[in-house]
DNA sequence: GACGTTTAATAACAAATGTTATCGCTAGCC
DNA sequence: GGCTAGCGATAACATTTGTTATTAAACGTC
């Protein structure tokens, strides 16, 4: 799991020198399962994924929209290799911050610190959540909550994606769709 | 889900006036779901569980032993209704802080309250770990799981509650592990 | 416009998991 | 000793979900 929305975009503003800009094509890989995270990312434009690697079929865990950041957080802070992939799903502009300079940010500005430690805690709420929605709903119930909380994601991103996110095959995803659309 | 193990008992022997001292018979709610945590536990002796209520049964989220620390963090900390309840499953013994003092002993102690922070994280990573792993693996892999990382909890815990834990029934649980014994 | 690639729908069948009911064992209690 | 409640195993059947294969639509590229 990674970084949505890091903290309030104004506060930013006096560190823009430290960010690059990139322009990327669909499907460029930003960092490789098992590599260390050297930066995180701004999403300028377009979206991107998380993966990782589950005996040839790959698994994606999280999406990324304009606005949010992406990052290996674990590889990131820790030093250690990312367990997932970092790949863009559409044509992307992104910015990019190393970790050097993004700890700078950190230390130099109290707020920020404090935001992205609110911003941590509010990730492992909602990474709780999802664990329970998967304990206790079944693959219709987490698609239709998708459906009404997040539509652009079911809008933008490619069925099969959505499918193992959601955890379950493409082929059960159409099923549950086909079935939810002759209830109409 | 909650808390375990919260940072290195040594630190906190010069506030150990500030808990209470508690012994309860099994099945007694220490936290009921939708009110307001007003504590944290340590745990002296004995083992408790968090679960919450879905439309009439109730599903297990964790399991608390001697040495863990178990609170609704987020009721905890945001002052919101917890979304479960914590209940002992044994007779206990448990040490309670209030929130008052428990935010006393951070404030007054940085080394605790970066200890609290990389719990936070640790946490947080966990979390990730079992949402991954209810996504990719089968249950009777997880069952494996369990029963090779914290074989403590299938020996000591009914296994119905193992089975809500584990986001299936108690019936096919029981399946699994006669077919796991068939295969020795 | 022809071609390959990606994406989605569907069918037929297999495997996994849930539901309900029954039985036996054990521990605590009278 | 007998009773009851809680726990666990098992069977029979229903439902959900996965697997594999086929087809077709949409899209980009040349």
């Amino acid at each position: 799991m990674n970084e949505r929305t890091i903290a309030k975009i104004n506060e930013w503003d006096k560190f823009n020198h430290l960010f690059k800009r990139h322009e990327l094509p669909a499907k460029t890989v930003l960092l490789r399962e098992g590599d260390i995270s050297k930066n995180l990312y701004r999403i300028e434009k377009g979206c991107l994924r998380t993966w990782f690697n589950n005996d040839g079929n790959d698994i994606t865990t999280q999406f990324f929209f304009e606005g949010d950041s992406v990052s290996s957080l674990e590889s990131f802070k820790m030093n250690q290799p990312s367990l997932f992939s970092i790949e863009t799903i559409e044509p992307c502009i992104l910015q990019s911050i190393s970790r050097k300079d993004f700890q700078f940010v950190m230390d130099s500005t109290p707020s920020i610190k404090l935001d992205i430690e609110e911003h941590l805690f509010k990730r492992l709420v909602y990474c709780q959540k999802l664990l329970l929605s998967h304990i206790k709903d079944s693959p219709q119930k987490r698609y239709e909550e998708i459906l009404n909380q997040r539509p652009d994601i079911i809008m933008r991103i490619p069925q099969h994606y959505i499918a193992s996110f959601l955890g379950i095959t493409k082929v059960h995803l159409s099923r549950i769709k086909s079935k939810l659309a002759r209830k109409e």
